[in-house]
DNA sequence: ATGATAAAAGACAAAAATATCTTTTATTGA
DNA sequence: TCAATAAAAGATATTTTTGTCTTTTATCAT
């Protein structure tokens, strides 16, 4: 049992690969992005649809259709990402999934869960979508495997 | 989508429970446990023998039998609950799901991801089991709903 | 020893997450 | 306009997680 959910692992993966490659001035199909991220292709199709509707990527449909980032998107955080697929629950959840458990009715691990929670969140929030970009067109960095 | 699985909230809820009731002297039955921290009696039942299994809970048999703590596994680590009923990939694996991602070989989130992932495995390393005795004593807290 | 109690174990069921397949809709270029 | 392309949408299948029920085993008190 990981943090993510494997949906939210690969959104995000998509999301970082469809980045870098819009970086560089493409869009990409569903299946390049599914080659590239290693992912079952008819699920990420649907995961991406997701984002599409909540309109954390973009795309267009017809030849030379595909998904892709505009300027602004790229600099939106992974947050929203997350937030679109999972929901977010990760940011306010009790640890001990407590729905009675809030800041002036703390459940027992409260304090000691608000700090991971609260790290979770900032990171989310702090990294792009296309924080990654130069590193992955360098390739410093694969999302595959 | 919560940070731990309903099976590893139910522990946790369940392990505060049962070391409040042996700092108080008393085994607990598995119909007491589900009551008070609001979880489905089979399901629990489950959970409980893997952490019986895994020698982090300890249970006898028979009239006036139930789950209890002695007071050495009162002072072990939350992280044992959750490694005995999740495993240990919320501490080890990497935020993208990537096999190959390692601090050698990082993926583009590594870094960042880390910090979260370390965090966490520090709460719950310093964190004991009979940490919130007093205050469940006190009714400072609650474990339900 | 024996009956009562309570956890352990095993088989089974429902729900949610993950994955696939088919049909429809939008867009493009000829 | 038409054929090709590619995402959107809908229906369906599989696997994992969550939850239930029944039988067995161990322990205690009489």
């Amino acid at each position: 049992m990981a943090i993510f959910s494997k949906t939210c692992e690969y959104a995000m993966r998509a999301v970082f690969y469809v980045a870098q490659r819009s970086h560089e001035g493409y869009k990409v199909g569903i299946k390049e992005i599914a080659g590239h991220i290693n992912s079952p292709e008819p699920f990420l199709a649907k995961i991406l649809q997701q984002l599409s509707r909540d309109g954390v990527i973009l795309s267009t449909k017809g030849p030379n259709g595909g998904f892709y980032f505009d300027a602004a998107s790229l600099n939106r955080p992974l947050a929203d990402v997350v937030t679109a697929v999972d929901g977010d629950d990760i940011f306010t959840g009790c640890g001990l999934g407590l729905t009675y458990c809030s800041e002036s009715n703390p459940c027992p691990l409260h304090e000691e869960f608000k700090k991971v929670r609260n790290q979770l969140t900032h990171m989310l929030h702090t990294t792009t979508i296309g924080k990654f970009n130069l590193g992955l067109i360098k390739g410093k960095f694969t999302l595959n495997k």
